[in-house]
DNA sequence: AAAAATAATCAGGTCTACCTGACTAAAGAG
DNA sequence: CTCTTTAGTCAGGTAGACCTGATTATTTTT
């Protein structure tokens, strides 16, 4: 039977975890922000990653965002250099995008670092902690596909399992 | 002797986990999105939590933000009815900020929820994690203060111990 | 009492993330 | 060869998180 004043105190750490992560990332300022993964620019160079030139069009149906956001976003970060916007041949209307390698450097910068704090775990706390996170994140996957079954949010469905991988092969 | 990868995998899974959780709260809109803690107005509705009127001028020692930044999110947290502003009798310049029981309940709303995930855990499992955090977060602790030795940042100090457990009291 | 310091405000600005509505240029269908 | 759909753009807007500079009250110091 599970504690829950035990699920509470956990929940308790959990926050001041971010919390922490929040502060210290304030000291780093933008080296390793992975706050800005998950929105705007970042989220676009996020659906980049596992394709090589996609059009706008195919942007916004896996990051769920309107046509005139993602047009917007996409054209900062050709601004920033890290994508780049051309013309199809074969359908004149259409615009593709890919990411420069700087587009691709930048993502491996903010996802990439193993963070200090793990330093701190024995082989042994490691081990649990990443048997914990698989079955918190396999919970996750399925609260979310439960509360969105409609699945019509791509986004979702492509973040969740290829991205890391492409990033960061073995 | 610790293993690199291992700590490469947890840094993946930390950051999958991440991901989850803003997916998650994208679909919550408003309900329990603690990003919003760290920031602007969320900042000060946490400040607020362990005194009872306190004047801008401290908060702003506290938050590390500028008195005009400090007194626009003051402003816009009492139109939302979480915070009041009365002058204060003893100097006329000072305008004493406190929490309202509405905006004390909105701190509650955005921290307290168990996150959902924790019941696939075990009660072995949620004491390693318990276990880890605190590893983690002693770390990291530790780490923040080495990197801001001044300690100016009497924000950080303020969040790192005290708030959790006032808001949460056991 | 005059000068200096302090708490706060006003005005105006930058940048990000988004959105709606109106519109153009191609492509595809009949 | 029109008619409609499609991909994308333009214009303009909201709202949040910040910031700088200038100014107003009030308190403190001298």
């Amino acid at each position: 039977m599970t504690d829950i004043s035990s699920q509470g105190k956990t929940a308790g750490k959990i926050i001041e975890f971010e919390m922490l992560q929040n502060i210290a990332e304030d000291d780093n300022k933008h080296e390793s922000d992975y706050k800005m993964l998950f929105q705007g620019q970042g989220k676009i160079l996020l659906a980049l990653v596992d394709t090589d030139g996609i059009s706008q069009k195919d942007l916004v149906d896996r990051i769920d965002m309107t046509p005139q956001s993602t047009a917007e976003f996409v054209r900062k970060l050709e601004r920033r250099g890290l994508v780049t916007r051309e013309k199809s041949i074969t359908d004149k209307r259409v615009t593709l995008v890919r990411l420069t390698d700087r587009g691709r450097a930048e993502i491996q910068k903010r996802t990439r670092s193993i963070p200090e704090y793990l330093r701190v775990l024995s082989d042994d706390e490691l081990q649990q902690f990443n048997n914990i996170l698989d079955k918190i994140n396999g919970q996750m996957y399925r609260d979310i596909k439960d509360a969105d079954p409609t699945l019509q949010n791509k986004y979702h469905q492509f973040m969740l399992n290829q991205v890391l991988h492409k990033i960061h092969p073995d």
